[in-house]
Parts: C-alpha cells; structure tokens; sequence
DNA sequence: TCTGGGGTCCTAGGACCC
DNA sequence: TCTGGGGTCCTAGGACCC
C-alpha cells in the first residue's frame, strides 16, 4: 500500500499556526488570506491560499492585483521559509516512525510504503493525520491506494483534514467523473488540447483511443493514458534519496537592469549562491546555464558545455558572463538566472591538466564554503559586493537544499 | 504597486561523423 | 552521373510539477 500525505495549504497553514502560537487573534485559514511576495520588489503572486480566499475565487500563481481584485478584503502575509522547512522536517519525523520508506516529494507532500493489508493502512492513515494535527497543530490530506499515482489523486480528492482511498475499483466512482485538468501531469496546454478534441473528463481520457493520443500530444500522450487509467509503476524511495541533476538560482530584480555593470553585479551572485549548493553537494557539473526575462516577460536561455568539470564559483561566473555576452542584445530585464547541469559526484583527488589552478580553486572554495558555515552566509563576501547596492548571494529560498525532488518517472 | 523560484523531462532542428 | 542516410550530440524552448 502506498500513503501519499498532503499538507494542507502548507504556506498559508504553517504561517497561521506560527502566529497563534505568537498570540495572534485571528486564525488565517478561517478567513480570506493569501501567503504572497512583496509586490514592491515585484514578487507580488500568491503562493498558497486559504479555503475560504479559494472559494472567493483567488488562485495560487495569479498576482495579489488580480486576488485583490476578487477578494477587496484578502489579508496578505509574506512567506517564512525557514518556518516552513522546520515544520516540513516534523512531518516527515512523525511520517518516519510508521515506515522506513518515506519519499519527499516536496516541502509538503511525501509518500509512504506501508507493508500490510487496506484496513490497516487506512487506520494508519487516520494515525498519521490526527497526530500531526495534534502535535503539529496542522491538517494534512492522506490518499491510500496501490499505487503512487493513485494515492496522490487520493489525497487531492475533498479538503481539507480528510482520508481518502482511490482503489482501482473507485476509479470510475472517485476519479474518473472529475474534470481531466485535476488529473497529474494535465496542466493547462495538454487540457486545451484535449478539450479540443472533446476529452473534457478523466474518465474521457481513461477511454480515448491510445494511439490517436499519441498523435495528439506525443508521448504525453501515453503517460496521461496510463494516469487515467490508474497505472503508475514507480516505486518509493527509500530514506528519500535522489541525486540532484542540476542546481540553479534566478532572482526577479526589484528594477529592470539595463547597464552591463549590474548585470555582472547579479550574475556574480547568483552564481556564487549555484556553487555553494552544488559544492554542498559534493557534485561537480559540466554544463552551464544562463536565462533571462525581458521587461516584456520573453524568455531567452543560453548554454555551453565545458572541456572540464566545475563545481567553483569562478568558472561558473566567467561562463555566465560569456554566455551572457552572447545571448544578451541589450533588452531591459526584469530576472536574470545561473544554473550548473549534468551533475556528477565529485571525485577526490582527481588529476587533470587542470590540477594546479583548479586545486587553489577548489580550496580557496572550500576556505569559503568553512567559513561561511561557521560565521554565516553572508560573513565573507566578495571586494566587488563591498559598498554596493547588490547582494553578495541571490536567489534561493533559504537553507532548502535537502529537500529533493523525486518525481514520476515511466 | 501586475505577473516567483526551483526543478525534471521531452522535442525539434541543426551539426557532425561515418 | 549525382546529391544518402543513420546515429548521436547539442541547443533552445516548452510543458509539467510543487
């Protein structure tokens, strides 16, 4: 049996408890309110979204405008990642003490192998939920089924504080009436195109000709085929584990940046904060990235393989500047991004033409990577950053590089 | 005061090699 | 005389997830 547990509008529930806990007086998930970004440095979307703003209309991704706009009276409050990483690791602790297979999927959902039969696993359900609820002082959804796939549209079914199972034989009752964009992996092209050709529930899907499917929407096609039918293979991992493939960071600045001097400035920094996390890592990757969006929301990406593999912040800043002299014609921009792909684990005492300036390199890094460990992140930081506007490290939601991304493979 | 940030996977077209 | 074709890698862009 696979358990698949969902925090329930985990930024908005998470800050709420927070703040009860402080002595607010005013419980957020009782009333209109939105988890969302500073408008003023143009971060201004909401990340997660009280019941009762949902059902005034307000959706996760839309700006605050357009929520306000719905809902004149919405209380917005910012984001607390630190908050929400030390209540994301009390979640998968209770989780751990019911199974040694816990996969975490994201910040607020993991997946659980539980070895015994239906009953069982949905009486552990409830367990699950009711002691997080009690100890941690937020609801969760928990989905019970066969498989990954199943269990998750499980626990998406009716919120929030429930337990739902979604067997094989509940598919046609539970799944298959629900409209095909609730289905995974149908976001909102694949929807378009398969209300266009009169799919317009999962059950529709379930029943669609595969290789008519296929046509349509390549081997998209065949996967959400297979998802409406209820069929997913992939296993739970175990203790979590999977190797990043790679690591960036981007930051929408507060102002569009038109002189080169800045846009250096930006990539200094972001590629400082890229190599910290693959060095945490203890990886080292071959193929740097580079994106950015224009004033006018185009995005543009440029990328190059080296001879070598890197995991230092200097051979990233220098490829992103090459990269981005090549690709940038001058537009204003509104985000800039640096990210390092192809991620291997790093070989000790590797030997290379390179040895002699990549040694310095590496340990000039790791002098670095040690103090900033000890004194704080920000307690070393480079001459270019000192006495100036711009942040030695950018990007990133704080300290959350543990938390990987397993995903549905097929 | 309008539009985040971090990922993974797939595809199309071109380059390049044999 | 004439204008191949398969395999693989690279790159940019797009779709999807939370």
């Amino acid at each position: 049996m696979i358990l698949h547990v969902d925090a329930n509008s985990a930024y908005l529930s998470w800050t709420a408890a927070a703040l009860l806990e402080k002595g607010g007086a005013v419980d957020l998930r009782l009333v209109p309110s939105v988890i969302g970004g500073s408008e003023k440095n143009r971060h201004g979307i909401v990340l997660a979204k009280s019941i009762p703003a949902k059902k005034m209309g307000v959706k996760t991704g839309e700006t605050l405008f357009e929520a306000r706009s719905r809902c004149p009276h919405l209380l917005v409050y910012p984001p607390d990642y630190g908050l929400y990483v030390l209540a994301s690791d009390s979640m998968v602790e209770i989780l751990r003490q019911y199974s040694s297979f816990v996969e975490r999927y994201s910040i607020d959902e993991c997946f659980l192998k539980w070895e015994g039969r239906r009953e069982e696993s949905v009486k552990a359900a409830f367990a699950i939920k009711e002691r997080i609820k009690k100890e941690l002082g937020f609801t969760v959804n928990v989905g019970v089924s066969t498989n990954k796939l199943l269990a998750k549209m499980a626990s998406e079914l009716k919120k929030p504080d429930m337990v739902h199972t979604l067997f094989k034989e509940e598919m046609e009752e539970k799944m298959w009436p629900l409209p095909v964009g609730d289905l995974f992996m149908v976001g909102r092209a694949t929807e378009r195109k398969l209300k266009g050709v009169g799919i317009n529930t999962i059950g529709d899907l379930a029943s669609a000709d595969k290789r008519w499917l296929r046509l349509l929407l390549k081997s998209h096609g065949e996967l959400v085929y297979r998802y409406a039918n209820g069929i997913d293979e992939t296993g739970v991992s175990e203790n979590c584990f999977s190797l990043h493939k790679s690591v960036g960071n981007s930051l929408t600045t507060s102002y569009d940046v038109t002189a080169f001097s800045d846009v250096r400035a930006h990539l200094l920094g972001l590629s400082e904060q890229v190599g910290i996390r693959v060095r945490k890592l203890g990886m080292e990757g071959d193929l740097i990235s580079v994106w950015f969006k224009t004033e006018g929301f185009l995005s543009l990406s440029h990328q190059r393989r080296l001879p070598y593999y890197t995991a230092s912040t200097s051979r990233i800043y220098e490829n992103a500047i090459i990269l981005m002299e090549e690709a940038w014609k001058g537009q204003p921009l509104r985000q800039l991004g640096v990210s390092i792909g192809d991620l291997v684990k790093k070989k000790k005492g590797q030997i290379s033409i390179w040895e002699k300036t990549e040694e310095k390199e590496d340990r000039l890094n790791e002098t670095l990577d040690a103090v900033r460990k000890r004194y704080g992140r920000e307690s070393i930081i480079r001459a270019r950053f000192a006495n100036s506007c711009h942040k030695p490290l950018v990007g990133g939601v704080g300290d959350m590089e543990y938390i990987m991304m397993g995903g549905y493979e097929i």
